[in-house]
DNA sequence: ACCCATATCTTACTGACAGTAAATACTGTG
DNA sequence: CACAGTATTTACTGTCAGTAAGATATGGGT
C-alpha cells in the first residue's frame, strides 16, 4: 500500500469510502514497524494512502489511534497466551509458557509495543494503563476464580493481575532491548519468582 | 523563581554563570509539577529565571534533562525504601516496607513519575530502562547475595529486580490512578504475592 | 434535466514547540 | 585599549499535530 494512487480533491468516484478504519489501523502498524514509535500521522495517512483528514476521520487523535492499537496488541497477547497455555496441563509449566509467550509477542511487536507503551505524555497514565487493564482484567478473573476455587481470599486478584502485567511489561523490555538470555530461560526464572516468591530468599536474619 | 528577571543579551555583570545545573533541575521539577509531563523547555526555562539555550547548554536535550530527573527520582526510591525498611527486622516486613515506601514516594512525585516514564517516545525503551536500571541494579545486588548466603543460585538477580521494579511501576501507576485502597493494604497484597507465589493459587488439575 | 444538500476527499493553513544560529554584552589579559 | 573568550538573549528554522477551507461526486426532490 505504499503505492500511492494520486487522487484529487473531492468526493471520489462511486462514491464510497477510500478507506475504512480497520485498513487505517493496518497501515499505521506498518508504518510503526518501518519507521518507529515516533512515526508521523502524515507518515502512516501515506502508507494508508490517503491524507492525513482521513487518519483523522477514522481513527482520530494520535492517543485514540494508540488507543485502538492497544487493544490489537492486548488482544494478540491474551491470545498466544491462551493457545501456548492450552498445550499445557501443569499449572506451573502454564505460567512459563504465559511469560515466554509475552516475551515472545511483544518481541515480535516491538516497535507497535513502544508506540503504544511511550506515545504521548499527556494523558499518559489512562494510555499505559488502558493497554494494561485489557491484559489484566481476563487475567484478574482467572485468579479470583482460581483463589474462589481453592477457599482463598479472592480479592487480591486484580492487584495481583496488574502486578503480573507491570512485570512481564518491564521484563520483555528489557529483554528485547539488552538481555542476551533466551526467552525460555528467562520465562523460567520470572516464573520462579511468581510462582514461589521470595520467602526463600533473604536470610533469617537480615544481613543489613 | 517563577518572577523572571528582565536580563539584556550578552554575558551578565559579574562574569559569572547565572544558574548551575541544579538550579535548572529543580526548577524543571517545579514546572513539572505545576504543568504536568508535557510541560515545554521553554516553561522550564521561564521557571529557572533564564531562557532555553541555557537550558540546553546546562542539562541538553529533552531526553537528558529526562534522564537527570530519573537520577533523582531512582535516589528518592531507592532512599526511601531504604529508611522504610531500616526500621523492621523481619525480612517480609521489609518487603511491605519497601512496596508502600514506592508506592508513596511515587504518589508523591507523580507528575515527575509521568514525565521520566513517558517523556519522549524516541529511544523510549533506553529512558524507561534507564530508570529501571538505577532502581533494579541495587535491588540485583542484595538480592543476588542474600541467595549466595542461603546457598541458591544468585544468577536470577538481575531478571528478578527488574520484574520486581517493573511491577511496583505499574501497580504504582495503577494506585495513583486509579486504585480507591489504602497505601498499606495494597502493600500487603502484593507482598502476599512476591512473598509466597501464585503456586498455592490456581487447582491441581487446572480448570479450564 | 437540473439543483442543492450531503458525503468524501485534498490542499493549505495555524499554532506550538524542540533545537540552534547569530547577535549582544561583559571579563580579564597582554 | 584591543582582543580572545565566555555567558547570555533574541530570533530563527524545521517539524508536526490538528483543523479549516475548498473541490468534486452522489442522489433525491422538483
Amino acid at each position: 500500500m505504499t503505492d500511492r494512487v494520486r487522487r484529487r480533491p473531492g468526493r471520489p468516484v462511486g462514491g464510497l469510502p477510500v478507506v475504512n478504519r480497520e485498513h487505517v489501523l493496518d497501515a499505521a502498524e506498518r508504518a510503526i514497524r518501518r519507521e518507529g514509535a515516533d512515526v508521523s500521522i502524515d507518515a502512516i495517512a501515506h502508507e494508508a494512502g490517503v491524507t492525513k483528514p482521513i487518519v483523522y476521520a477514522r481513527v482520530g487523535k494520535r492517543t485514540d489511534l494508540a488507543d485502538a492499537l492497544a487493544q490489537r496488541l492486548a488482544d494478540r497477547l491474551i491470545e498466544a497466551a491462551r493457545t501456548a497455555m492450552g498445550k499445557r496441563r501443569n499449572p506451573r509449566t502454564q505460567l512459563v509458557a504465559l511469560i515466554q509467550s509475552n516475551l515472545e509477542t511483544l518481541a515480535e511487536h516491538r516497535e507497535l509495543f513502544l508506540f503504544v507503551t511511550g506515545g504521548a505524555s499527556e494523558e499518559m497514565p489512562q494510555r499505559t494503563l488502558a493497554l494494561a487493564e485489557r491484559s489484566a482484567i481476563p487475567l484478574a478473573q482467572q485468579l479470583a476464580s482460581w483463589r474462589t476455587a481453592a477457599g482463598l481470599d479472592p480479592s487480591v486478584a486484580v492487584a495481583w493481575s496488574y502486578s503480573i502485567v507491570g512485570l512481564l511489561n518491564l521484563v520483555s523490555m528489557w529483554w528485547i532491548t539488552e538481555s542476551e538470555q533466551s526467552a525460555e530461560q528467562l520465562a523460567e526464572q520470572v516464573t520462579e519468582l511468581l510462582w514461589s516468591g521470595l520467602s526463600g530468599t533473604p536470610p533469617k536474619r537480615p544481613t543489613r
